[in-house]
DNA sequence: TTGATTAATGATACCGATATCATTCAGGTG
DNA sequence: CACCTGAATGATATCGGTATCATTAATCAA
């Protein structure tokens, strides 16, 4: 049978603490705190007098006492370039759902794309003392990288590639995809291949997929055209309006290579919208194989990233650098496949 | 002019503290404290002072330590079903961008549809000490309810309103908007209207979306029939896979309402995929007014939710809820638009 | 002139957990 | 039997901020 006041102001109101968990064991806060953390240092009956208590009353430690004395905050920071669209999501589900049973919490920030903005994250994430970070690609402010150096912050970065890079990566190559993207589109037999690609400012993957566009046509003799390429934001209404503007003023185009499913699908519906046949009149491509490519008819030739297995690998290597072990490989490429379906 | 002396051990370094700061401000802890945080109680010259150390030292703050002395996190709790569909991570967004300005960190999980993932992700956000929670939808496990009720957690619920909830909401009505559309799509001679809906267990936005269907249907003398019926997860395939389920079990159909533009979406690709024309053919509606079912052609009609605005007020609410302000309207009704199109 | 008020700053204690260093006691050893 | 060892528990200090109360000096009304 329980008691309970009713409690008229809501100011005076305490929390129930760890002593009084111990308090109504019969032990020490700190007999108490171990019985809940690290059961083995106590005698089982012990425990469960402990346990009890603490169900008896609810309890839920704080753990922000928790992490100022042991200065571990049980917390990793993910920062991801956008929220709006599922390919991040997926990445960020299987970290998560990686951590979250091992007691971590997520921090999650989206830098809209804007390197000032992941260093202001980055800035709360440390202030929160956050265990680990997750970043996406390898660029970053100098600020940034100079904080995390100062606050010595194990840090993985996610999405791409690089020997060059100062911390521990694990993704695949955005650059050797576009590249092989691109001479499949060229064995194809096509002869005027246009690139729908991101946004190339401060965008690692973006410029690499770009790159691999570019160094695939020159190594098989095709001269590089500015002008059968479009920047886009990763929109389907922004991929719409980059294919609308190929079409009309690059005439002659009998393929475009989008750098992203997104970008690739509005371009698909500009040419249904149009009337123009896929892959009859223009054939299309696109990157990261998305579950609405796959579904359309005729299904998006792409490359597939193995986004969960990106996230799975990162949280596995956060856990790794956490625990304070060295001996992690530093890149760690995890492929693409390319995807041959009917847009090609 | 900086020296810098090279640590060897990673275990024995020490971070820069507010006390680091105060001694090279020349002023006691409590003072750079105030000039950081409360800086109206300090003289312009010592809070610039103080605000020259923290720049140097690159100091920043262990929120962890302030949580446990001010009692406020600086955190707020905020649980969708899902990130992997852009209509969650609208809304999320716009919460950040309004909570992140005020200097609150977001805490984002997604239960995956399941009630007793939200309550272990709410007792972390509690542990976490949360300043507030914003939970999507009524249903909650009592459990979950007993929590925030014991540690007296401001919560405001989105996506969903009523009048019986125990907090606070910030949506629209998911009952009248699906009636609504029913009754639209009555009053366009529409005969055999069939439904796909999410999932109904644990939620209450697929539930009262089914409710609005059903009472349109009844209240204009048509009988619902659940074999007319489909639940649907909310991914494309999943709604390609309720059509043709419909297209081949219930004929006659000349009209589908889907509960989401996902899931019609995915029945407009089965729709495509076996050469069935919409709107002549079947029509189709659905629900959410995502970018893709704008573009594509015909255009989706659809329910338009205030998804930005959601997020928007459920933010301002939150930030009223932890100033511990009382006067706040329960139930915030904000609306929503039948967007018709193409596809009826 | 004096008491009152305000602005600016500081000393101390405290938030709630746990690291660290005792302490106790049972059982094993030479 | 003295000694050691390890299991179980406890006392105290500490993490890094800030609430609270105290102090000082300056301003002001009576």
């Amino acid at each position: 049978m329980k008691s309970e006041a009713i409690v008229t102001s809501q100011s005076d109101h305490k929390l129930v603490t760890i002593r009084d968990v111990a308090r109504l064991a019969g032990v020490s806060p700190i007999t108490a705190s171990r019985a809940l953390n690290k059961s083995h240092l106590v005698k089982p009956e012990t425990r469960q007098k402990v346990e009890a208590a603490a169900a008896e009353l609810k309890f839920i430690g704080n753990s922000a006492a928790g992490s100022l004395s042991n200065k571990r905050s049980n917390m990793v920071g993910i920062i991801v370039p956008t929220l709006s669209n599922s390919i991040f999501a997926d990445t960020i589900q299987s970290i998560t759902s990686r951590l979250m049973p091992e007691g971590f919490q997520a921090l999650i920030g989206s830098n809209e794309y804007c390197l000032q903005r992941e260093e202001d994250i980055i800035r709360t994430f440390i202030s929160h003392r956050a265990d680990a970070l997750i970043l996406t690609g390898h660029t970053h402010t100098k600020v940034a990288e100079e904080l995390i150096g100062q606050y010595r912050i194990p840090t993985v970065e996610i999405w791409n590639i690089s020997e060059q890079s100062n911390h521990i990566c694990v993704g695949m190559s955005n650059f050797q995809a576009a590249f092989e993207m691109t001479s499949f589109l060229i064995s194809c037999g096509y002869k005027k291949i246009g690139y729908i690609g991101g946004i190339l400012k401060n965008n690692d993957r973006s410029r690499d997929r770009m790159r691999g566009y570019r160094e695939a046509l020159e190594k098989h003799g095709v001269p590089f055209d500015p002008a059968l390429t479009r920047e886009s934001v990763y929109e389907f209404a922004s991929g719409a309006t980059a294919m609308q503007s190929l079409l009309t003023k690059s005439q002659g185009i009998d393929c475009v290579f989008a750098s992203s499913d997104i970008i690739a699908f509005g371009a698909l519906m500009e040419c249904h919208r149009n009337d123009i046949k896929i892959p009859q009149d223009i054939a299309l491509a696109g990157f990261d194989n998305t579950t609405i490519g796959a579904l359309y008819k005729p299904a998006l030739t792409t490359i597939s990233v193995p986004r969960q297995r990106i996230g799975l690998k990162a949280a596995e290597i956060t856990l790794q650098l956490i625990k304070g072990e060295n001996d992690i490989q530093k890149v760690n490429d995890l492929g693409f496949d390319l995807k041959v379906r009917g847009t090609t």
